[in-house]
DNA sequence: TTGTACGCGTTATCAA
DNA sequence: TTGATAACGCGTACAA
């Protein structure tokens, strides 16, 4: 059993009200009692429950954050920079993963209810709507990260995948590119559009045509495996650049070419979506579109902080980098 | 503010007493009653305060898990094991980075103490004894992963660093090579004396000697630079060989190696430690001896959690595993 | 300068 | 079958 303020108090034959004021050095309290209470509770090993606190406060300092997976590299520097801003703030977060189940994830969003987080940061959910039912009974801040969503207590930080896939696209053009193919994602619908959008984009305003043939969304098991499903059809289709969805997608297209022997970038530039650590150990080295996930994470729980105090806020859209390596060359005709 | 049993027991006429038997279907309520009350609590979305249960309790059903850096790719699995464990337990789990501080180390257990968390898992903690004075006080189960250490409330989950070096080495002998070299780092000097021993066990069991000029422990930066800096002393030194005290060592070797145009495995074989994802995914891909780092987490959790119901456990080492790729081969002569 | 009494939300004990 | 009361650990208004 913890020692109590008045366990404390009992030692030092006060009552527990004067360990208290004494413990927060209220200068109302004698010095010379001050003093002798604080070493007595050094002593006696006392260290004040926050569980007592958050009880009276109604706050308990606490942020639930929301993720599908940790095993996902993008993810993790996201809560590595929510986490390092929160702790900052003498804040600590509840970390928990809805492995991408609806289920799952209003069973964690319950959690965190029933925990008295203060607030509820959620990364890239795929089902944010699905639990509106929830939401509309949440009285606390919930700021979602790359998951733009309606509603009075939601907030949000997003990358800009437009943006972000224009900037990769334009770039292979630059390279003398014309036929430029896309791997999608279909089971991250809404990034996935936007980046097919930005795609779309930037061959149009070019004055180029997009070819539906060069669009690839197969099914497949995993993102890696998604990278490799398409290869040789565009080969024939005369592919000479491919943009992926993500790094991760990119590094299964460069496997691919390593197995059947295509030449990475002479023969096929390749380019990728995040820049993950991994993206640097390939050979080739991603050329890839850089999300801040770091500063994700850190706006993120920057903002709701700010949430916290009754701050207003906005939300935010944060640009993508280009980050240049060696898996993208000049089109050789 | 949330629903109270208070504020349910004023609507519904009855005493909160009588509300929180309802609620938990106690059979001395009437089944009418009950009923009502259950169904008129999920009308008000009333959520059961942890926070008040807890300090009746004086259980919080919270663990808190210590760790370096998140950002670490070997952490990564062993956090998602522990809380994928601690989910299906009903445990929420608080994690922390010490960023390989002491002095954040102890402040993050100072505050996993006023949250009155059950117990703590710390992971990979450099600084284990350091906190000796904190340890003696306190009094919940403390779970070290790949960290030993003596004392009441300390139990280990740890993976067999030396079998997993002799293992690494063996193979390079059966292989044919003969001048094997060693990367070690002195930051983490427990288990790289570990793998350092492990590596001296194998080649003396063959009747091999130890040349000293083989070992390298440089202090580098990152684990990534410490791979490149040894790579020309050891191909002056004869080596065919290189035994890395971890991947991303490795990794920095396979990129020293391409870029000073040393063909891998034809001219260096090299083998890594852990098993992290990106060694999959390198040119070539690394042979490596797997750390069980999903098990590691799960293991440490259910200790934990049997720590907590009052059972004995007993402290565990695990074994590694050879995975081979395409990072070596046979020594040519 | 110090102490008493009350409340935060919940559960357990005892009484009705 | 239900209700009043106390307790968990702490902070605070009010009293002494």
């Amino acid at each position: 059993m913890p020692v109590t303020i008045k366990d404390i108090a009992k030692t030092a034959g006060v009552s527990h009200t004067t360990v208290s004021r004494a413990l927060k050095g209220n200068p109302a309290i004698s010095l010379e009692t001050r003093e002798r209470i604080q070493q007595l509770a050094r002593h006696m090993g006392y260290v004040p429950s926050a569980v007592a606190q958050s009880l009276l406060s109604r706050r308990t300092q606490t942020i639930g954050m929301v993720i599908t997976t940790i095993a996902d590299p993008f993810i993790v520097q996201v809560v590595e920079g929510a986490e390092q801003t929160a702790q900052e703030a003498g804040y600590s977060v509840f970390l928990s993963s809805s492995h991408n189940s609806p289920d799952r994830e209003m069973a964690v969003v319950e959690t965190f209810r029933r925990r008295r987080v203060d607030a509820i940061i959620v990364t890239s959910s795929r089902v944010g709507s699905l639990y509106s039912s929830q939401l509309d009974q949440i009285e606390i801040p919930v700021v979602l990260i790359n998951n733009q969503e309606e509603g009075e207590y939601l907030h949000s930080v997003a990358v800009d995948d437009l943006q972000g896939a224009r900037l990769a696209v334009e770039y292979l053009l630059t390279l003398g590119h014309r036929r430029i193919g896309y791997i999608g994602a279909t089971d991250r619908p809404k990034s996935n559009g936007r980046r097919l959008a930005g795609y779309r984009a930037a061959l149009t305003q070019c004055g180029h045509i997009c070819d539906p043939a060069l669009v690839l969304s197969s099914a497949a098991d995993s993102d890696i495996e998604r990278g490799g499903v398409g290869l040789e059809s565009f080969l024939a289709a005369g592919v000479t650049a491919v943009f992926c969805y993500n790094d991760l997608t990119a590094i299964g297209l460069l496997l691919a070419c390593h197995q059947h022997r295509v030449a990475v970038p002479q023969e096929l530039s390749v380019v990728g979506f995040d820049d993950i650590d991994p993206a640097l150990y390939t050979t080739p080295s991603l050329t890839t579109i850089r999300q801040p996930r770091l500063k994700l994470g850190q706006l993120a729980m920057t903002m709701t902080l700010d949430l916290l105090k009754g701050q207003e806020t906005q939300d935010q859209i944060l640009p993508c980098e280009l980050i240049l390596r060696e898996s993208t060359s000049q089109r050789i005709p």
